[in-house]
DNA sequence: CTGAAAGCGCTTACAG
DNA sequence: CTGAAAGCGCTTACAG
């Protein structure tokens, strides 16, 4: 019987008069405001509950000035990043009841414009912009707009709240793991120099190796590729070296997983004779690889709900501190 | 300068008053209704321009009875799947100028149903569910809503608009791409009996071998884990056998990859001693592999627009053909 | 403790 | 061809 009236949408006058007030008392009943006798306000409450009444939010937006939607924008279509990034806001806000528009935008400029208008002519009470790399913004400029903005997973201005995961602390991870496995000569195979996680995992991987007395050696960091391709190639090339590595701390998952494939061909057993540990935590390719990646989690779904959170300060004019936001990771172990 | 009066926002009273006209008749001459002079409309439309008139798609709507909004509900929070049927959808509806709520509601009915209240307190024109399999619904009734609904790679009820990827005319496709490379013992490495497009599959794999003149065996269809695990294991049982096959058709390209990878362990040359197709060309598996993985690819973001737009033709009270609609998928030929 | 009235920003019959 | 008025469904000073 309950939420059929597609024609018979019940509103707060059809309550009111009910229960014989006035729909500014009914009002006040039912969003806890105003003074009134208390069995006044559980008799609106209950008749509103007996007619099925759920306001219009529209209407209670316009006079209110607060949509409880907030704009969430993409350039990411197929990745693995952005999905649980958007699951935590989206999950983080709805507790608040507040919805999420998403906008795919690609490397699309128009588009996105069209989208961040459509966001403000719905009246968005903030925007949060999400990205796959951290050091590239999306295609649109977000910085004076009328509503406050998060940037989460993709460069922002500096004076914005920007949320990132702390590669440092995730790469120290890793390598602190290498050596608490009793591994002395650890490597880094990792991406190209023209991303800037992979200069902030290099630093960490050698500071971790100091901080260890362990030595730090110049080809130490090998660079390519975020590519299976890469790990085979690169182990390759280390076991052509005279002092082979007994670790060895990938900038990703994938290229861990050329390099565990690697060492299998050549009968090199992981993790007896060497350690391996990945990035990422991409369960589909840490999971299958044999033996399973041990490697490092973003905790990216927790990131998207403190992007959310941070955004809902803003909105509600909270203070909020500026600028990065460096979220720690988590390692994962599993075989390797 | 423009855009920045978060305070002053300017409304058709504004416009009104600078055109010297009515509201009533700046409405009209915006949104190309009512009748007046080309000259008017002109006037008041350069006069909107210029102060950066934006109408409040909020105030517009509680008359209207229209949101230009609707809302996307998945279970999925990981997968593959979702993301680009996501996309799709956002794609094709924000040319329609409507804008797209997200929600993840994972397997959770309580949250899956504070998710639709919401959106249908903020009046959404109708409703997406999406989910990663075919065969299994959300944990949400949506049948009796005061609002359309369409399904997409989700089960939805019989009398409703399902979108899903013609699984047999993928298998198909698939198997005769193997025949077309002169293969002529084919198998068909799956997944689980327990889901459905399992079952699609494998009889258009064995309609295609029938209409082929090939010999359908009862030993050619083999169901394991969605995993490359099983890829493995299913080689190498199949190389136990007195006849070994020439063409393997996976079920998806996990598997495939994990038959390439234990062929290439066997010495066994793809594609020329054999040939490998996989299924859903998930394109971080498929090109990594060695070879890369010829596959079937679902045509997922098309999907999604579409729809988008059965949607919007299910608002517009416009005639849609209830059912499932079986999308075509598509063959992408790479190096196996 | 409760209600009449004005207003949020737009659109839409209805008059003229 | 144009405008005054009512209305969408709510909330919020302001009176009483």
């Amino acid at each position: 019987m309950s939420g059929q009236g597609a024609s018979e949408r019940v509103t707060i006058y059809d309550v009111a008069a009910a229960a014989g007030v006035s729909t500014a008392t009914a009002s006040k009943a039912l969003n806890d405001t105003g003074r009134m006798s208390a069995e006044t306000r559980d008799r609106i409450r209950r008749t509103a509950q007996a007619l099925g009444f759920r306001p219009n939010a529209l209407a209670r937006s316009l006079t209110s000035k607060r949509s409880f939607t907030v704009g969430l924008l993409t350039d990411d279509t197929y990745g693995r990043f952005t999905l649980p990034v958007m699951a935590g806001i989206s999950e983080g806000l709805i507790d608040h009841g507040v919805s999420v528009f998403l906008c795919t935008v690609e490397d699309n400029p128009e588009l996105a414009k069209v989208h961040v208008d459509a966001m403000l002519d719905k009246q968005v009470d903030g925007i949060i912009a999400t990205g796959k790399r951290i050091d590239r913004p999306l295609p649109v400029e977000l910085s004076h707009l009328s509503v406050p903005v998060v940037y989460a997973l993709t460069a922002g201005p500096a004076d914005a709240v920007t949320l990132v995961p702390d590669d440092g602390q995730g790469a120290r991870l890793a390598v602190e793991h290498l050596i608490a496995q009793g591994r002395k000569r650890i490597v880094h195979v990792t991406g190209p120099g023209s991303f800037k996680v992979v200069h902030e995992r290099t630093r960490a991987y050698a500071e971790a190796l100091e901080a260890a007395g362990l030595p730090v050696r110049e080809d130490g960091v090998m660079r390519g590729a975020w590519a299976e391709r890469w790990g085979h190639e690169a182990v390759a090339a280390l076991w052509e070296r005279a002092d082979r590595p007994d670790g060895i701390f990938c900038g990703n998952d994938q290229i861990a997983r050329g390099v565990v494939d690697a060492l299998r061909e050549r009968n090199v057993d992981v993790p007896r004779d060497v350690s391996v540990v990945g990035f990422d935590n991409w369960e589909i390719v840490a999971e299958q690889t044999r033996p399973p990646l041990t490697t490092i989690d973003m905790n990216l779904k927790e990131l998207g709900r403190q992007a959310g959170h941070a955004l809902l300060r803003l909105v509600n004019g909270e203070a909020v501190e500026k600028g990065l936001w460096k979220l720690p990771c988590a390692l994962v172990v599993r075989g390797s």
